[in-house]
DNA sequence: TTGTATGCGTTATCAA
DNA sequence: TTGATAACGCATACAA
């Protein structure tokens, strides 16, 4: 059937043994070397890496676990850890788990089961009960974007209470004083700590939190865009408002185009995440830009750095700075 | 280290055979498949699919290449169809090129060196030589979404042409002559066969295709951002707006929105899938809804039938019909 | 530096 | 039906 190191053995005029160690790297007298490359050229012989993997206890793929497929700040970041581990011959198995706990546990274990050799996870809401079958067999686990706080892993974050401090500051230093927040779900790490940014920042500077600037949009449109029509559903209106992930921040400009409330005349915003849309919105947004790419990277150097047995530094937590980038959506008031 | 089928065989006192055949659905002596059951429960066996792959040249695993993690048309079918073969414990290897040819290539080698079982591929700017490695190593592929017409295989297509036609039509049964599209790439079938539909709408209705109608906006959010603008630069602009891609109408959507063009008194409009965003949108607007999930369905069926050797009815191409969802983005004209 | 032999966890062939 | 044994393609310990 295929070609296998065999062949090519033979071709070449030396043993197997010979041909595998120079695929695996090692020196050759010169003389077999160039037999054992011509053989390889000539036969076109390739390796079987399935096999490998029975030996090595390798199985040359990375387990990637995301809430959603169509979640395009998780895709930005696999895009770029995909980039990332093919460098070194590495594939990954992407799963998403749509937001479903019992899904999720079901997806790790069916990525146990493909001897995926680390594991790179996106979500808190998980068991920690087989991350400790990862552990005891030693796969190594990359957690990004959302912290699992008690688990001592290398992660990669954000800071996403800085990233909300500026933002609420800076409507605080255009002296806005009634700054509504949507936020995500009660449960995720992300959002508690991007609600912590927004409440600190109006300690820092002696405001009140209120209740009635607070309203919860599920990280979703159609929840961004449900809460931001709560909040004009009266008389008494923010005149700031911050949104706490991309697809609320989209959900929140449809409602405010419905309601033809004018930004930053009438509103004044700050969004999260910085792709295509938010260049072409009008007015432009000043929104929170997370470093997804630098994610994605940090993410797959981290985890092969730990499949090859190189635990320096263990456990890494690198907490990304985010950038404000400034448009025209907020208003000073004077 | 793991525990094996020699160590469920050595713990139920049969051989290692026996336990094999057990696994693979063959029947055994009811006293002994008991004793094997009871064994595999109590040492936590799981079959190593590895080790199975080399025996039996089989990956479990199908590639999937797509233009880009992020586009939500594409993520949409992949968890479709991922949802399809995982129920027989397949997993999908997923790849993008990001609109580079080269790279698909690459990607393509990639995917026959992981031996994947079947290929999914959402692409048609494809060299034929490394399909014909596929179709000579006997690896099935399944085209999806756009076509390659002179390529011979599997495809999970959508009536492109009817989709427009409709489209158009429904313009034109509302008085509509001035009907302008933004259309996608020129090298895209799909592009392509919108645009057919296009024509032979308003061929049939007998009006004249008109080249100022015609801009093209690559798919693209920017895309189709500043294709809409093109079209409300001088006076001479179009009463209806067909835009034949989501990420193009959104773009669409937004230059409407900044130049203040009241939808539907001053331009009606359909736009293309039917995602979150086109329900929150005001007004809401007429798309055409692809089958995401049934294509993904469709196309997971069919490699797992592929790949188990069943070739009845090769090459199956299904051409899914898609549907209008009428809502308030048209305007009759009196 | 090289060749030989063994084993990774499975499936498949052949007798029994 | 079952057990023993030989592969699958490769890596590696050991001897040369």
């Amino acid at each position: 059937m295929a070609v296998t190191i065999r062949d090519v053995a033979k071709r070449a005029g030396v043993s197997l043994g010979t041909v595998s160690r120079y695929l695996n790297g090692y020196k050759l007298r010169e003389e077999n070397r160039i037999k054992v490359e011509k053989a390889i050229q000539e036969l076109g012989f390739k390796q079987n890496i399935i096999a490998k993997g029975l030996k090595s206890n390798r199985s040359m793929t990375i387990g990637v676990v995301i809430d959603d497929f169509t979640n395009i700040f998780c895709t930005s970041i696999v895009t770029a850890i995909e980039r990332t581990v093919e460098r070194e011959n590495y594939s990954i198995i992407l799963c998403d788990y749509e937001g479903d706990t019992e899904k999720l546990q079901q997806k790790l274990n069916f990525l146990r089961d493909r001897f995926v050799d680390g594991l790179i996870l996106f979500s808190n809401n998980v068991h920690l009960s087989i991350m400790d079958e990862y552990i005891r067999d030693g796969i190594p686990i990359v957690i990004v974007n959302e912290d699992i706080p008690g688990f001592n892993t290398d992660k990669v974050l954000v800071d996403n209470v800085g990233a909300s401090f500026r933002a609420v500051e800076r409507f605080i230093h255009s002296n806005h004083t009634q700054i509504a927040i949507i936020n995500g779900p009660h449960d995720s790490w992300v959002s508690q700590q991007r609600f912590e940014g927004y409440r600190q920042a109006l300690e820092a500077y002696n405001l009140p939190v209120e209740s009635r600037w607070i309203k919860y949009g599920n990280f979703t449109t159609v929840g961004g865009y449900l809460a931001a029509k709560e909040f004009f559903k009266g008389a008494d209106v923010p005149t700031a408002l911050y949104v706490t992930n991309y697809y609320m921040t989209l959900g929140a400009v449809m409602a405010i185009h419905e309601l033809n409330i004018k930004v930053p005349q009438e509103l004044s915003l700050i969004g999260f995440d910085y792709f295509e849309l938010s260049d072409v919105i009008k007015p432009s947004l000043t929104v929170i830009e997370q470093p997804t790419l630098k994610m994605g990277e940090i993410a797959g150097n981290l985890i092969l750095k730990r499949i090859k047995g190189d635990y320096t530094g263990y456990p890494e937590v690198h907490k990304l700075h985010t950038r404000m980038i400034i448009r025209d959506s907020v208003r000073i008031i004077s």
